[in-house]
DNA sequence: GTCTATAAGATGATAGAC
DNA sequence: GTCTATCATCTTATAGAC
């Protein structure tokens, strides 16, 4: 047995944690390794800076995440007229699960932290590979909302982004109560943004 | 002419602005100080510490906000039968305008990063000086509102506030063109929210 | 692959002269 | 109020033994 992918990935693992709790500079490769359980060096070794690994860490997640995302549209496509209702859903489901997963909140606030801080670097690896995702969910909701201008489209979906975004990172007030599974507090979140979205993409 | 007020003014600008770039911990006090032109030790000299410094950061923007955001409310109610529309203008518009000011921008990034940060002691600093004005309004959003449940209500509030949040943070797509106005473009966005919100709040 | 030891440098805070 | 000098502590990264 090859220790070595067992070393990437808890120090994957407690990257996640610890650039959630303390930022990208907040932690440090002391206490990663440490929280890890491996040498101080094994960071450098196995991954060839805390730049990289920091990269790493978002592969893990978005990958997975935007592969559903396309999936599930796709599946949306070809089957035929699609619903406004069933689009949002491709778009939204996925991101919801991820973030209500029990490490996926903790990289819901990894990723609010590259958001808030605004590197141009973190920022360009994430438009060139995740960007293509937006541009075939706008160009299935221009084909479904098509008496919208492009303009008015882009706003919508801007907004419609901004909710979600919001509800993924756990900042608003709705907390789930104890008498409601987990499961079902995120099928509420899920139809009350579709909702939501649906009032707000199609209002005259 | 005291230049202690003055060297504190310049402190808190340059203190936004490194913030916003660098973040609360990746803004040294050495960065910070020879930015403002002034000595290392005036920080701890006028602020005593850096995370005062950091309080003072928000309390000379949000403070304005908020009054603004409670006079505009204010004005609202007393009008009598206001519209969900003039509520949600006295909410948004003075945010809005604040997030487009020349410095306002950057502002806003120090906030993103703020609510990044996750950091108990800065969210508990923020809900107990402004949390009053959340709860003004949503009192006057269930008045216009009446036929929503309170979780109902919440719910939606929330996703409003996502995508104001979103709006303001100038992450989105939504950029201005060249041929509107600064003035025209934040107008624009205003509308825009507001009509998209308006959907969000009513639809059955 | 993993370890220790250490290089080389930055950080927040403060003491004490002016 | 402002300055310099410095303390104690932290950081990332690497060299070299095992």
């Amino acid at each position: 047995m090859n220790r070595s992918s067992s070393t990437k990935e808890r120090i994957l693992g407690a990257a996640e944690v610890l650039f959630a709790q303390r930022g990208f500079d907040g932690a440090s490769l002391r206490q990663l390794t440490t929280a890890a359980g491996v040498n101080l060096a094994a960071v450098n070794y196995h991954f060839g800076s805390k730049e990289k690994l920091v990269e790493q860490v978002f592969r893990r997640r978005l990958d997975a995440l935007n592969a559903q995302r396309l999936a599930a549209l796709a599946k949306v496509r070809e089957a035929g007229n699609g619903r406004l209702e069933d689009a949002l859903d491709a778009f939204i489901r996925p991101a919801l699960e991820l973030s209500h997963e029990d490490s996926g909140s903790l990289f819901m606030r990894v990723l609010a932290r590259a958001f808030a801080e605004h590197d141009d670097s973190l920022r360009q690896f994430l438009s060139e590979n995740y960007g293509h995702v937006m541009r075939q969910f706008t160009a299935e909701f221009a084909r479904l909302l098509p008496h919208l201008t492009k303009e008015e489209l882009y706003w919508r979906i801007d907004l419609v982004t901004g909710a979600l975004t919001h509800a993924m990172s756990g900042f608003g007030m709705i907390q789930r109560k104890q008498d409601v599974s987990e499961g079902a507090h995120r099928e509420q979140t899920i139809q009350h943004l579709i909702r939501f979205a649906v009032a707000g993409l199609t209002h005259p």
